[in-house]
RNA sequence: GCACCCGUAGCUCAGUUGGAUUAGAGCACCGGUCUACGAAACCGGGGGUCGUAGGUUCGAAUCCUACCGGGUGCGCCA
C-alpha cells in the first residue's frame, strides 16, 4: 500500500473519532516544499457540514489520528488544511533496497484492454500512433500493478474497404503481393467507389459474399490479410510494443456471432426495422429531425455493420473473456459510437452488470499549423517512415555528441533514443487534448522527454561503472543527511501512487510528469550531494538512494515502453 | 438542429475528485556554473486579463449558465 493511501486510511478513522465520518479526507501531496509532504484537504468542507470552526475541527482531527509511526510532524495550516511531514523513517524504509518497486494491488481484475486497431489493407500511418502506444502503456502498468490483462487488436479486417478491394482486383488485371501495391489499389477501388454507384453496389456484394464465406473471396481476403498483419507486426515490433499475432482479435472473427447479436435483439424487443434496415432506437439520442436516433445493426442488403461488431466484441469481453474491466483506446471521434454501444449492451444483457466498460478517447492529430490532418486524402505519414526519421536524427545527434561511439552502439542507442522520443512525445500530453504532430518538438531532446529520462539513468549508471561496484555489493543503510536527499527519497516513494492513479484513469502523461519530476529532484541532488568523494557511510547510502533512482527511472519508462541504454 | 472534446506565457504543454499572500515546466530570449562522481546537466531573470461575461463557494484555471473561437460526431463507411 502507498503512503498516500495508508495516510488516507489513518485519517479516515481519525474524521470518524472527531464526529465527521462521512467526510473524506482528500489527502494529496503538498503543493508546495515549505506546506510538508502530503496535505490533508476535507477538514474545511467536512467542519463546514459539520457546522464546526475548521481549525477546531482540525485540531481535534489531529489528536485523533493514530498516524505516529508514519508521522513527523502535524501542522494546521491556513483556513484548516492539515500539513504532514512524513517521519524520515518513513520514506527510508519505502526506498531500502528490499523494499519492492511495485507493489500488486489488493484485488487482481481480468481486464481486457482493446488498442492499435488499424484497418488492413493499408500501411500504418501516423494516425495509428496514439491507440498503439498509450494502449500498451496502459496494458503494462495493469500488468505491473498484478492485473489480468487480455489485449485486443480490433484490426478492421472485414469492412466495405475489403468489398471494394475484392471487387476492383476481380475487374482489373492488377496483381500483387506487396502492400504498398495493395494500398495503390485500394485507393483506386475507393475512388471508383465514391465515382460509380454500380461499383458501389457490386462491392457492397462482394461483402455479403464474403461475410457468407464465399471461398473464393475468402481466399482472396485472406491472402490480403496475411500481407497486412505481418506488416503491423513489423510495426509493432519495431516500436517495442508488447502487442503479438496472439492478441489480435479482428472483426471477422465475430462475423459467426452477428447473426445471434440481431435475434437476441429482437428478442429483448429492441429492434425495429427502418427503411429495410434493422435498428435498435434509442431515446438518449436524437436524430436530426428530434426523434429517437437509430442506430443500424443490419443493412437493408443484409450486411452486418461495425455496430454489430462491436456489440459481439462486447458479449465476448465480458461474458466469454469474463472481464471486469474494459478499455478502449480510439480516438475521441468514435466517443458517440461507444456510448451508444455500451448503452444497448446493457439493455440487451450483452455484458455483465459488474463490468466497466470505459472508452478512453483522445484528441485528432493536428499539423504543426493547427489544422487538422485529412485522413482521407493522402499524403499522411507513414509510420515506418516517421520511426526512420526519428532515429536517424537521434543518429546524428548522438555522433554529434560522441563521435568516438562505435558503429554499432550509436545504431542501438539511436534505435533507443529515437523511437523513445517519439513515443514519450505522445504519452506525456494529455491524451483528450488535441495534438500537435511537430517534428522538432518531438525529436528535440530538452526538457520532459525521454533522452533526458535516460541521460539521467546513464548518469547513476556512470558513477556506479566509475566506483566499480554494483548496488547489491554495497554493505550498509539509506540515511537522509540533507535536504535534496530527503527530495529524493520522498519522490521515490510516490511511484506506487502514480502508477495506481494511472491504472485508475489511464491518463500515462501522469507518469511520464512523476517520472519528469523524479530525474529533476535526482539532477538536483547528483549537483548538490557528492557520492564518491564522502565517506564510506554517506556514499553506500547516496549509491543506494542513486540506485533505487536508476530503477525507479528504468521500470518507469519500461512501463511506457521505452527502453534504457546503460550509456549514452 | 442535437451532442461530445478543446481554449492556460511568443511556441509546446502540466496544473491530481475546487484549496494556500507570487497559476507551474520545457523551448525560445537574457545572465551565471565544468583543469568534470558525464555541461544531453544545474542555478538565476524577464514573460500569463487561465477565451469572454455572469453565477455557486470560506476558496474557482478546475463546478454551473450564456456567449465567442477551434475541432469532431450524428441510419445503411469503419
Amino acid at each position: 500500500m502507498n503512503v498516500r493511501q495508508q495516510l488516507t486510511e489513518r485519517f479516515q478513522a481519525a474524521f470518524a473519532a472527531a464526529g465527521v465520518p462521512d467526510a473524506a479526507p482528500l489527502v494529496q501531496p503538498a503543493g508546495k516544499p515549505e506546506f510538508g509532504d502530503y496535505q490533508v484537504n476535507g477538514v474545511m468542507a467536512a467542519a463546514k457540514r459539520a457546522g464546526s470552526k475548521p481549525r477546531d475541527l482540525a485540531q481535534q482531527i489531529i489528536a485523533a489520528v493514530d498516524a505516529q509511526d508514519l508521522v513527523e510532524k502535524l501542522e494546521i495550516a491556513g483556513p484548516g488544511f492539515i500539513n504532514v511531514t512524513l517521519a524520515n523513517s518513513v520514506l527510508i524504509e519505502s526506498v531500502a533496497p528490499d523494499a519492492a518497486l511495485i507493489t500488486p494491488a489488493s484485488h487482481s481484475e481480468t481486464v481486457v484492454v482493446d488498442y492499435s486497431a488499424p484497418n488492413l489493407a493499408k500501411e500504418m500511418h501516423v494516425g495509428h500512433l496514439r491507440s498503439t502506444i498509450i494502449g500498451d502503456a496502459i496494458a503494462r502498468i495493469l500488468e505491473a500493478l498484478g492485473h489480468r490483462v487480455i489485449r485486443q487488436n480490433h484490426v478492421g479486417d472485414w469492412g466495405t474497404q475489403f468489398g471494394m478491394l475484392l471487387t476492383y482486383l476481380a475487374e482489373t488485371s492488377d496483381r500483387s503481393d506487396e502492400l504498398a501495391d495493395i494500398e495503390e489499389f485500394y485507393r483506386s477501388a475507393k475512388a471508383r467507389f465514391d465515382a460509380d454507384a454500380q461499383f458501389a453496389d457490386r462491392a457492397r456484394q462482394a461483402v455479403v459474399a464474403l461475410q457468407s464465406g464465399d471461398p473464393a473471396a475468402l481466399a482472396q481476403w485472406q491472402k490480403f490479410i496475411r500481407i497486412s498483419l505481418s506488416h503491423c507486426q513489423a510495426i509493432y515490433d519495431r516500436l517495442g510494443t508488447t502487442l503479438t499475432m496472439a492478441d489480435v482479435m479482428a472483426e471477422s472473427a465475430y462475423n459467426d456471432a452477428l447473426p445471434g447479436i440481431i435475434s437476441d435483439l429482437a428478442e429483448k424487443g429492441l429492434l425495429s426495422e427502418s427503411e429495410g434496415a434493422q435498428c435498435v432506437f434509442l431515446d438518449e439520442y436524437q436524430a436530426k429531425d428530434g426523434s429517437p436516433m437509430g442506430v443500424i445493426v443490419q443493412k437493408s442488403d443484409g450486411g452486418y455493420l461495425y455496430s454489430t461488431t462491436d456489440l459481439a466484441a462486447v458479449r465476448h469481453r465480458t461474458i466469454t473473456l469474463n472481464a471486469d474491466r474494459v478499455i478502449y483506446l480510439t480516438d475521441a471521434r468514435q466517443s458517440q459510437h461507444f456510448a451508444q454501444i455500451f448503452l444497448i449492451s446493457r439493455r440487451a444483457g450483452f455484458s455483465r452488470e459488474a463490468a466497466v466498460l470505459e472508452h478512453q478517447p483522445f484528441g485528432n492529430m493536428l499539423g504543426k499549423d493547427g489544422r487538422p490532418f485529412k485522413s482521407r486524402e493522402g499524403g499522411l505519414i507513414k509510420l515506418n517512415e516517421l520511426l526512420d526519421e526519428a532515429v536517424a536524427k537521434a543518429l546524428k545527434l548522438i555522433t554529434e555528441k560522441d563521435p568516438e561511439l562505435q558503429a554499432s552502439q550509436r545504431e542501438s542507442l539511436a534505435r533507443m533514443v529515437g523511437i523513445g522520443a517519439v513515443k514519450y512525445a505522445d504519452l506525456s500530453k494529455n491524451r483528450t487534448s488535441n495534438y500537435i504532430f511537430d517534428w522538432d518538438q518531438m525529436l528535440s531532446f530538452e526538457g520532459n522527454t525521454a533522452p533526458y529520462l535516460q541521460y539521467a539513468y546513464t548518469r547513476i549508471r556512470s558513477i556506479f561503472r566509475r566506483a566499480n561496484t554494483t548496488a547489491a555489493e554495497l554493505e550498509g543503510v539509506i540515511t537522509i543527511q540533507t535536504p535534496p536527499e530527503r527530495a529524493l527519497c520522498l519522490s521515490l516513494s510516490r511511484f506506487q501512487e502514480v502508477l495506481e492513479q494511472v491504472a485508475g484513469d489511464v491518463y500515462p502523461h501522469h507518469l511520464c510528469s512523476y517520472l519528469y519530476d523524479l530525474a529533476s529532484v535526482f539532477m538536483r541532488f547528483y549537483e548538490a550531494c557528492p557520492i564518491l568523494s564522502e565517506a564510506d557511510d554517506v556514499k553506500t547510502s547516496r549509491l543506494l538512494l542513486a540506485d533505487r533512482t536508476a530503477i525507479t527511472l528504468k521500470k518507469g519508462l519500461e512501463l511506457l515502453g521505452i527502453e534504457t541504454p546503460e550509456r549514452m
